[in-house]
RNA sequence: GCCCUCGUAGCUCAAUUGGAUAGAGCGUCAGCCUCCGAAGUUGAAGGUUACAGGUUCGAUCCCUGUCGAGGGUACCA
């Protein structure tokens, strides 16, 4: 697999070398300690230093009693470059070994690239199936703008994880069982409105959700802004056990509360599946808690029965005890008999287990789960899962994502104490990226002389066409903000950061393909045929050069996201490149060139056009022909 | 109380997980459209990586302490 990369391949070579310096004897090196030594071969942080670089030699040096500038020389003495880099020099400063794509190999992978359908990228050597569960909203609980994240993320990861050829599985965890509908319940016993149903009955549904939800915590502060809240928490005191019992009762089969939810279902899934297609996001599955709620009883049975686990009684509750007696245990059922979080998640594991037998399981949930994940897992290597054979070789991961943060530093809220709706967050994006579209069309020039303004473009879109890009622009910036960071860090939320249309943005990447769209339309060029017919590209300028190394960089980025998961790996590096690309648009004529250069220069723009549009497609961002 | 995470440019964030001169965007300032789309491009200014020690060839990253912020801590998810 790794042999498809540059960096793959100087690996392999410096794996021969290592393997060499170790046979004759000038330091020892274990064949565990081999792949991390390898993996110290990466990019130059400078391209003045070359394209790749390995740092191992100072590392061997204490080892080896030699200073890191022989153990350099060592190691280059031994390594056979072939045909794909330069011979290294001397060593860089206190051993580093730097080295140099050789031009003619480059262009070769350039144009192997270009006529790849895969564009240079090899799939995995051993595909794995990788369940994902992401999005997992809690019906008829309003999606703010901190639910786009499991969403978004998890949506890249499932496409990039496929695309890397990987099996990929995804399953939408709705929250459709649990407490908040037992908010829902006793809402509509004690203060439906029944017209509003009739009308809109997920609004209904979700006012109910939010009153009863401030009746039931009783938070004075909360209270002070909400006199109809307040009213209700002055009548019904104990609302929060309440609550609680009404989720119990639909837990234990009470036949009214189960009516109300087969009831209030269908509306719910409807209203969720709106929003996520307006995300253009979907799933293999969206099975939600309550697929499991028969089974969930028989897991706590199981789990008590289970020598290895040991689920027992403690306070009336049930739970398992994973750190001895002090620590808290891992509980499986309340002392009222309704079950958790645990509990569903556990018959989760099971029947997924059972169903599709997966390598990997991904939960691309918050970070502020941590704990639960943790034991969750813990259970699950104790339990077996109904698979005791293959527990031991899944692999388990919480893809975890920092919090949304207002400008106060505290969890997101607006000064009415409500969070911003996600559907306005996403209308007020695609508004801006229509008001966009037009921000140049008037300007008029200051001294009366000629300015170009960048309309061309648009010349013949018709209103629907526009509406379409402002749509496809908007829900892209909304995206990107997300994905361009760190997902374990919390962000500060803004409307003008995530609606941005300029810098470091999806508009970005859009406008370099909507160039490059530009060029072919306008030159008549077929990009089909000039795939077959290229033969060569040419490097002669550093602007091709460094565009060229980026494009043939772009299965080791991919390679580099499923890593530690983290789709704004893939971002950073889309960004370089459209930086690339804009740098040598903007120094290159292409349509105005000549002979093979012209060729040369039509088919990296056209590899470039279809990276973008292919590596955003990876992050559920769309492109456009013209914007 | 205990545990976890975080503190990087005026603001919002990166940093190939111990590598070379800590990078981007926004904002500010100065250039670039008779030449393939200016949602672009070229450059400038902006840093004691919270603070104090330690580990080593090398520390934003690892260790200790201090200060500050957030989160978790048995029947919410």
């Amino acid at each position: 697999m790794g042999g498809a990369t540059f960096r793959g391949a100087l690996r392999g070579l410096f794996r021969a070398a290592l393997e060499r310096l170790s046979a004759d004897g000038v330091v020892g090196i274990t064949a565990e300690e081999l792949p991390g030594l390898v993996d110290q071969v990466r990019e130059t942080a400078d391209p003045k230093f070359g394209d790749y670089s390995g740092t191992m030699a100072m590392a061997l040096a204490k080892r080896a009693g030699l200073k890191p500038r022989d153990v350099a020389v060592e190691i280059i003495r031994r390594l056979d470059v072939g045909d794909l880099f330069e011979i290294p020099a001397e060593p860089v400063g206190p051993g580093f070994i730097n080295l140099r794509v050789r031009q003619d190999a480059l262009a070769r992978a350039v144009v192997a690239a270009v006529r790849d359908p895969r564009m240079g990228v090899a799939p995995v050597a051993t595909p794995e199936t990788i369940v994902i569960d992401f999005g997992g909203p809690n019906v008829a609980k309003p999606m703010h703008v901190g639910h786009i994240r499991s969403t978004v993320i998890g949506d890249a990861l499932a496409k990039i994880l496929e695309f890397r050829g990987h099996h990929t599985i995804t399953d939408n965890h709705l929250g459709d069982w649990g407490t908040q509908f037992g908010m829902i319940l006793w809402g509509w016993k004690h203060c439906r409105d029944g017209a509003r149903f009739a009308a809109d009955p997920t609004a209904e549904l979700a006012r109910l959700y939010r009153l009863v939800r401030k009746v039931a915590d009783a938070k004075p502060e909360e209270l002070a802004r909400d006199p109809e809240a307040a009213a209700l928490a002055a009548r019904y005191p104990d609302t929060g056990r309440e609550v609680l019992a009404e989720t119990a009762k639909l837990h234990e089969g009470d036949s009214e509360n189960r009516a109300l939810w087969e009831q209030f279902m269908p509306f719910c899934r409807a209203e969720i599946d709106r929003i996520f297609s307006r995300l253009h996001v979907s799933f293999d599955h969206a099975l939600g808690e309550s697929f499991f709620q028969p089974m969930l009883a028989g897991v706590v049975a199981e789990l008590m029965a289970d020598p290895a686990v040991r689920a027992r009684e403690s306070r009336g509750a049930i739970g398992i005890f994973l750190n001895g007696e002090d620590a808290p245990p891992f509980l499986i059922r309340k002392a009222d008999g309704a079950f958790l979080y645990a509990t569903t998640d556990l018959a989760t594991l099971k029947w997924r287990m059972e169903h599709w037998k997966p390598d990997r399981i991904l939960y691309v949930v918050d970070s502020r789960q941590g704990p639960h994940f943790e034991q969750l897992f813990a259970t699950a290597k104790l339990w077996g899962c109904g698979d005791r054979q293959r527990i031991d070789g899944v692999e388990f991961a919480h893809v975890a994502f920092g919090t949304v943060l207002g400008e106060d530093g505290k969890p997101f809220k607006t000064r009415a104490g409500d969070t911003v709706g996600l559907e306005s967050l996403l209308d007020e994006g695609v508004e801006r990226a229509g008001k966009m579209q037009h921000a140049g069309d008037k300007t008029q020039s200051a001294d009366g002389r000629p300015q170009h303004v960048g309309t061309e473009g648009r010349v013949g879109m018709d209103a629907a066409e526009q509406r379409h890009v402002a749509e496809i622009v908007g829900m892209g910036a909304i995206k990107y903000a997300d994905l361009s960071q760190n997902r374990t860090t919390d962000y500060v939320f803004s409307f003008d950061k995530m609606l941005q249309l300029t810098g470091n943005t999806a508009a970005y990447m859009q406008y370099a393909v909507a160039r490059v769209e530009g060029i072919f339309s306008k030159g008549g060029v077929d990009c089909v045929a000039l795939r077959q017919s290229v033969e060569g590209v040419s490097l002669s300028t550093p602007q091709e050069r460094a565009l060229a190394l980026e494009l043939v960089r772009f299965g080791e980025a991919l390679e580099d996201v499923e890593i530690d998961y983290r789709p704004n790996v893939l971002t950073a590096w889309l960004y370089e490149l459209a930086g690339c690309y804009s740098s040598f648009y903007d120094a290159l004529p292409v349509l105005k060139a000549e002979g093979d250069e012209r060729n040369s220069r039509l088919a990296v723009c056209d590899l470039t056009g279809r990276i973008l549009r292919q590596g955003l497609e990876l992050l559920g961002i769309g492109t456009v022909e013209k914007m």
